[in-house]
DNA sequence: TATGAAAAGATGAAAACTCATATTTTTATT
DNA sequence: AATAAAAATATGAGTTTTCATCTTTTCATA
């Protein structure tokens, strides 16, 4: 630990500009998802679940069966951590692993029914939580931001394949 | 390995209701702030930087001297994790701390000189990628978003110290 | 003014993550 | 068909991250 002890009352050495985060895109975009998901997040944890693990399950109630790189995009998780990452859910008997026989390179993920189960009761959750989220929000702020990331989503997501 | 290479044309064990991720707001934002910053986050790492250590930068390139806990806060950073990070800059002489003369308990962060001429860079690079980034959206969405998560971040961040 | 609670940072140890790369299988080319 | 390139997943090893906890300092209050 090298802690200086100084005074020395320069010139602020501060943006003589504007402040940048706060009119920054990307960081109040960031900042906000982090604010608003701290809560649920907490309680997937609560619930014996890291928020990775959590995505992974809500993708595959959605869509089960997908393979491992499809969702790694997905759920923002990248491939080799995926990987161990169902090893782990598979070890609790949340998932499985089975080989797609049309292209043996893939695997193909599934949950089991205690996954099945945890994912429902997860999402009902989810659901119940954004709404009590949007209604502590001023205005149509929530229905707002829903409708514009809502769009964005889809326009971010074009060209992405399978 | 434990790969099942079963058949088992089962029902889908998917849900027969309305698929959650798509509606899901905390999913929409999360998924669409890693998708607008992912290309930025990769200009960055050829900056030689990690994501963390240009939400420092940036923090402190608009409020030069702040404490780590406010530091952790507002970028979003674990406060262990920051203060190992700040280890690391310190040493690559991008910043440096000092101790709170009127709370000895308190750390103070300052920029360098290096430190400041490369956060001012990544700004400047910052604001002319959002630039080039809502271009490239259609009609207004990226002024929609950006309206929207401004007041989100003002409603987000009231009751919030120092 | 003692004393206990709270706040700010730092740190050890365990777990998680990343990066590069290996392996297996499929696809495209000649 | 042989061969090279690409795709999907797994894995080793090094680095980070996390969690709980420790220390120091300040604050509240009896």
């Amino acid at each position: 630990m090298t802690t200086k002890t100084l005074e020395e009352l320069e010139a602020p050495a501060t943006s003589g500009t504007q402040p940048f985060l706060p009119d920054y895109l990307l960081f109040l975009t960031a900042s906000v998802s982090a604010a608003m998901s701290a809560e649920f997040h907490e309680h997937v944890r609560t619930r014996g679940l890291r928020v990775p693990e959590w995505r992974v399950l809500a993708c595959l109630h959605d869509d089960d069966g997908q393979m491992i790189t499809r969702l790694a995009r997905f759920a923002m998780i990248e491939q080799s951590r995926l990987t161990r990452i169902i090893d782990q859910m598979d070890e609790r008997g949340l998932l499985e692993r089975r080989s797609d026989k049309a292209d043996r390179r893939r695997v193909r993920i599934f949950l089991t029914r205690a996954g099945a189960r945890l994912a429902s009761d997860l999402v009902s959750e989810a659901r119940a939580h954004e709404k009590r989220l949007i209604k502590r929000l001023p205005d149509g702020l929530g229905q707002d931001l829903k409708a514009t990331v809502k769009r964005l989503h889809g326009v971010l997501w074009d060209g992405e394949q399978d």
